[in-house]
DNA sequence: CGGTCCCTTCGGTGGGCGCCGAAGACTCGC
DNA sequence: GCGAGTCTTCGGCGCCCACCGAAGGGACCG
């Protein structure tokens, strides 16, 4: 009557994430980063070929962009709409049951705990506690709904030295709640949230785990954090 | 690696959603009443018998609630979380190549673009003209990403007459934005946004149209809503 | 209590698609 | 330029599932 056309499109848009194989790709990828196709078939455990045909109806779906270089095809999410449109999806899930096996997974698995990025901001425990101590001072709004106060946004560019105009380059906001599936809570996401993960990398105040989507504070990153939010990094288990 | 059973339940969600009958249904339900199995069939040009599996499938997947009644069943959306759900999902499709057909599909369509329901909060033009004017006067942060102000709070208690207590029930955000498809532009959502739904039905500055989800701003209406916002109810055709 | 209406259950059918292995295209390093 | 490595294309297999019609179960009405 009204939508005749329009619930295809839900559908199509829908069936690319309804296959086990490929949404186990789109979370892997999203921790921002560009994966090869064959670290994907590798990761979800499915032959080369099937692979790549998934990831050819990512692509044409328009939730991935690739990229190729040399022998090795590169794929990332499209955007920071299809992360938003990723994690809606996954705070509607049941708490994972998952039950991590032997030493190794249980280690990765609370290094994950501890901070890793979420597309290209902060999750995990140090994301949420960054979001909670920000919001403890006056920084973030999270009363009215989610947004950065004026406090907040002399913060970001006075303090931590973010360039005012990267804040808002397009129609993305600045703050937006991203919904954790470790913790269960919030964490700022947005340009916002952007810029501060930009910011902590390049002042070295946190650093990735190898090559993986953990991150762990540094001791000046600490020193950092406690002087700007009053954090308490050991306390928090972050380091 | 990190997330093996996690991927199972996202396709899982995502299939529920991955077939152009049960999409139609669900778009149908977000206008947030209930409607019959019966209707949805219609609605959707399938037979009785496989509406009433899709159904079943949608509320077992936790989609959709269901309510007995005489030997209708009547079924809905399981709440606003759903809602949310599917409004990102359609904020990600492509702009809707609809061509409404014949006089009535056109005039039905103006309608809904004038103004209608979207779960439990106000979209199309009324909703965005509503929400622009609210952010115009101070009532609604939109540059630090989307939240009530205190001058916003303030307003909808006293000068609507909303119970301060309805504001924040639970977890559910006071203001949320809200990705219109007809007019691609965002309008309020979550709990302010359904108390002010509720509270211009109740004083009849809003009506609905027949039996449909299309509302149209009565008289008395458009001189409240000129008084309290400024807004012109004819000249941006919302009558 | 029989007729009507709404919905559900059950077979059966057809199509779509996820999977793999084999073979081929392409890049890189020696 | 020759192997090794990465990815893609293709054919084939098997399974899942959306659909319908027919039959059955309740609810309402006369």
């Amino acid at each position: 009557m009204t939508t005749p056309a329009y619930s295809s499109e839900l559908a199509r848009l829908a069936a690319l994430l309804a296959d086990r194989t490929r949404a186990a790709f789109c979370l892997a990828l999203l921790d921002g980063r560009a994966w090869t196709a064959g670290e994907l078939a590798a990761y979800a455990q499915v032959a080369p070929s099937t692979a790549s045909e998934h990831l050819t109806r990512l692509t044409d779906g328009g939730l991935l962009v690739e990229r190729h270089q040399g022998r090795h095809r590169y794929v990332q999410l499209a955007g920071p709409r299809v992360a938003e449109l990723l994690e809606s999806l996954t705070a509607h899930l049941d708490p994972p049951a998952e039950r991590p096996r032997g030493l190794r997974a249980v280690s990765a698995s609370a290094a994950l705990a501890r901070g890793r990025t979420c597309y290209d901001h902060l999750a995990g425990r140090l994301g949420v506690t960054i979001t909670d101590a920000m919001t403890g001072r006056g920084l973030l709004d999270q009363d009215g709904g989610f947004a950065l106060t004026d406090a907040g946004r002399a913060w970001l560019t006075d303090r931590l030295g973010v360039e005012p105009a990267t804040l808002s380059p397009g129609r993305r906001p600045q703050a937006r709640a991203c919904l954790d599936w470790t913790e269960r809570r919030t964490h700022l996401a947005g340009t916002a949230g952007a810029r501060l993960c930009d910011r902590l990398l390049e002042q070295h105040w946190i650093r990735r785990i190898g090559s993986s989507r953990a991150v762990r504070l540094t001791p000046q990153g600490a020193t950092a954090l406690h002087d700007l939010l009053g954090i308490d990094g050991a306390a928090a288990d972050l380091m």
